[in-house]
DNA sequence: AGAAATCCCGACTGACATAGTCAGGATTAT
DNA sequence: ATAATCCTGACTATGTCAGTCGGGATTTCT
């Protein structure tokens, strides 16, 4: 890996990694459940942190899970009704870059409360990010891709 | 400090105490160059951190100093001039949810790239932060504060 | 019944980033 | 000269992240 210049406002490779899980399960949707294996297996990713991820995604109830030889983890709703906010919020928790927007804030808690300068932005930042985000499903991430791969390859940027 | 629930696209405190910072020195614009000391008292914020952010935050050109009995530093700019994303940009780096949508990114660096379903809306999330946070000056933030200041207190949120 | 495939769970770990501290040097006003 | 200020680099403690590991539970297939 090169050490690249860093950058802030990060996703966590949980959050990125669980999404593609999540777009893995999307492509395999009304096929029955598919393996945490498979997954690893066409994603290149450890099977041992997937599990991790698939039961949080489980717990949050986007996923079901099948035990047993054939079994695997299938979507509990269509695609076009999970959205990328869903995924990231199970797995990273809230999207908020402060803590004083977020939620479950209890008021009070930030002394300067009603001296600040910045909440305003901060909450317009957060409302900015969640409606990105809400706004893209499952479905479209899908469908952007299937248009991608009908693309001539070598198309400039 | 309570635990607090993790949450995900968070400015560290660098960002955030930049920010306090800029908006201290916008306060004093064209008043003579406020002192470390004295942001590090009005904000309460420890000295030595904020003496590292400034000296970054004058490389980056956005406040010069003046040494000796009466120094500190000053906006190279008027407060209108200066948007948050200018500081973000220099404490924290460039804003970007991953690395493949980052200014500097090397094409080819992501294996993935070409069967990637979901840079579209990396690049669509990059772009609103950028927005958001381009749009907004320290000019406006003090605007917004004095706003604030005018209302009664115990306003209901 | 037994083997194999799968989910399930909690504990552990190494590397790195964050949020600072600290000691001391350089410059300037009084 | 002294004091206030900027300036720099090295140091450190804590926490998070990304991932591993060992073993258990459930189901299907033969």
């Amino acid at each position: 890996m090169v050490p690249a210049a860093s950058f802030s406002m990060r996703v966590s490779s949980k959050a990125h990694y669980g999404l593609r899980m999540m777009t893995e399960f999307t492509r395999g949707y009304g096929k029955g459940p598919m393996s945490i294996a498979e997954v690893a297996r066409v994603e290149h990713l450890p099977v041992a942190y997937l599990e991790q991820l698939a039961a949080q995604l489980r717990r949050g109830g986007l996923i079901e899970s099948t035990r047993g030889v054939h079994g695997g983890y299938a979507l509990t709703r269509p695609p076009e009704q999970i959205s990328v906010l869903d995924v990231v919020r199970i797995v990273e928790g809230e999207v908020s870059p402060v803590e004083c927007v977020a939620h479950d804030y209890v008021s009070g808690s930030c002394i300067r409360e009603g001296e600040c300068a910045s909440r305003g932005l901060w909450l317009r930042l957060k409302e900015s990010i969640d409606t990105v985000l809400s706004q893209t499903t499952l479905g479209d991430l899908l469908a952007d891709h299937a248009l991608i791969d009908s693309m001539a390859p070598g198309t400039p940027a």
